[in-house]
DNA sequence: AAAAATAACACAACCGATTGTATAAAGAAA
DNA sequence: TTTCTTTATACAATCGGTTGTGTTATTTTT
């Protein structure tokens, strides 16, 4: 078989009599090179199959147009949608995407740091695996001033870019269309640790809409997950439907859990939304699917992901030096369907 | 702020007072370093904060220790669960995984394969785009030696590594277990152009248990989607309800087709599995979520993404140059659940 | 027509780790 | 003591683009 070496812009100049320093600014169409050369170059190239090598232009240049994306884990549907959209954003300027799973271990999470940080990437994105609370691992980007940004589970106290949402906002959205809905008694479903305030803004804003319509908060409704999965939000729902009385109500912080509470209900021959209303968060594919449809709380995976590629993208080509990290707030809308509707 | 640059080798060499050579041996254990030199030197390394550049050492040794990975998107189940499997191996071994969506492109295809060269990926991972015919972008890798591994959406003629499923064995299973069932009128929805032989393949194996079961192959049971979506599923499915008599059995290509037939029926007051058993493929989160559950057939995503890095990687530790490109088949399972048991 | 400006290209250093070869020092053998 | 090994480290080329600075032609200006 035929066994092509790769080429290279020195095969080029040697081809065509001409220095490399020619070669490389001609394909670039750089001023300094006459039109004809640089067709003649381009067509030369092409005919010998040339493919630059990006390891020499980033190792020359310190640059690698690469976006590591650090996350938990690429099956979520939030996550893989995060994704989606930082490869669509990152390919329309030409960059290339490096993904690595910290599958929520601080440690692999260090460890993959290092590696992108190894891999010269000119920016990261990264939503903080459920176990960090140390997030020291990341100052060696903002310390070489490569852009961060964290985005969805973010760390309180790093100054840099954050893409997120409000995520009190939206617990207290989804609890005040509960109320709306006719409901008073109405139960959280919530999960982390006191670190993790992703889930602590959402049971936040849940309180403060009980509050503000005048509903006592009561613990017994609020139960806490040991993990975001079916099997543990089916045992949560159990518990909360073994009450008495029930509630009318339940807000679940993810779709998979408010999936498990419809269904608990539907085995236990409680009527969605007559008996209990329920209302989920990230309109995950499922919920349209599911029957009764789940409302849910929107969650826009696809544009944060697009959003944090463009401020890394964008902080690249100004590479002004500046101290604001702004944070992005998307916004998130309460989605109505069928397992909340009443009335 | 205190902007650190890169620590290099250099700097290290520098502050010992050795030469570089010596630290970049001592680094990994070279045996002509002593003992105490190499343990000063990591010390000190670590110290300084030093990270090497992946990028020098992949441009002099001419390998990357990277995978690319080319898919047509991150978010279908199928693919999320592929690119983990993947990125899980590709890890174990040191690895760093570089991904890409066509999103069905073939131009895109084409562009991301020459990116993928460009980085010099030390081997590549892919699932064709639904569009593509001409595969000759990939020629590139193949014949430089780069390993090349095809999942599940494979080319005819390529002589490559490929890891597949048996989708006729699988389509024959599949129907098979309707007939079972005591299904005689199965209809089949189906997807994908003459070329794309993955469904043909599911399709020809559906044909065959009719056959083998003295069946009749009838064509208005036969329903090509022009996508794999769950509108287009409701759309064919209610053409395949509209008949008189119904099918009593159907038998999808994919879990969402799946799903969108069993509520399609349930809206039309067909009971499944009593009037319609139906069956999918893929074995995705919903098939177990979805009410009554989904029998299915699995799919081993996961593993295929793993047994693909390994190719991969054991390809290059061998650095052979067979001309063998073995067919890896993994095994798929008839998972019977809710919509089909009618027995 | 001489001076100045510009165009077109060449030269060579550089990025940072790797590695074959050379050298110096220390110890062993003769 | 001299020669031969062995040990420990240094030297320098290399990978392939990039880019600042020279060096010729060629054209324009005065």
């Amino acid at each position: 078989m035929e066994e092509n070496k790769y080429v290279t812009i020195y095969d080029i100049a040697e081809r065509l009599n001409l220095a490399t320093s020619t070669i490389s600014r001609a394909l670039k169409d750089h001023h300094t090179i006459s039109e004809k050369t640089i067709k003649k170059v381009k067509k030369t190239a092409e005919e010998m199959g040339f493919v630059p090598n990006t390891l020499a232009a980033g190792l020359r240049g310190n640059k690698t147009k690469t976006i590591g994306v650090l996350i938990p884990t690429v099956t979520q549907p939030f996550l893989s949608s995060l994704i989606s959209g930082i490869e669509i954003a990152a390919q329309k300027s030409g960059y290339t995407v490096i993904i690595m799973q910290s599958h929520d271990s601080s440690e692999e999470e260090v460890n993959m740091a290092k590696s992108l940080y190894s891999n010269r990437v000119s920016g990261v994105i990264c939503s903080l695996a459920m176990e960090t609370r140390d997030t020291s691992h990341f100052l060696q980007f903002s310390n070489n001033n490569i852009p961060l940004v964290f985005v969805d589970r973010v760390p309180k106290d790093f100054n840099t870019f954050r893409v997120v949402i409000d995520n009190y906002s939206a617990g207290y959205k989804a609890t005040k269309h509960l109320i709306d809905q006719g409901c008073t008694r109405i139960a959280h479903l919530t999960a982390g640790s006191e670190f993790g305030n992703l889930y602590n803004e959402r049971k936040r804003g849940y309180t403060e809409a009980l509050r503000d319509h005048n509903l006592p908060v009561d613990e017994e409704l609020i139960v806490n997950l040991k993990s975001v999965t079916y099997e543990a939000g089916v045992k949560a729902s159990n518990k909360l439907f073994d009450l008495n009385p029930i509630p009318d109500g339940i807000f679940a912080p993810g779709d998979i859990i408010a999936v498990s509470a419809v269904q608990t209900a539907k085995k236990r021959g409680i009527k969605v939304p007559e008996d209990v209303a329920v209302i989920g968060f990230n309109n995950d594919p499922i919920s349209e699917i599911i029957d009764p449809n789940l409302s849910t709380i929107t969650h826009p995976a696809e544009k944060m992901g697009k959003a944090a590629a463009e401020i890394i993208i964008k902080k690249l080509k100004s590479a002004k030096h500046d101290e604001v990290k702004e944070i992005t707030f998307l916004n998130t809308e309460v989605l109505v369907r069928e397992s909340s509707a009443r009335k």
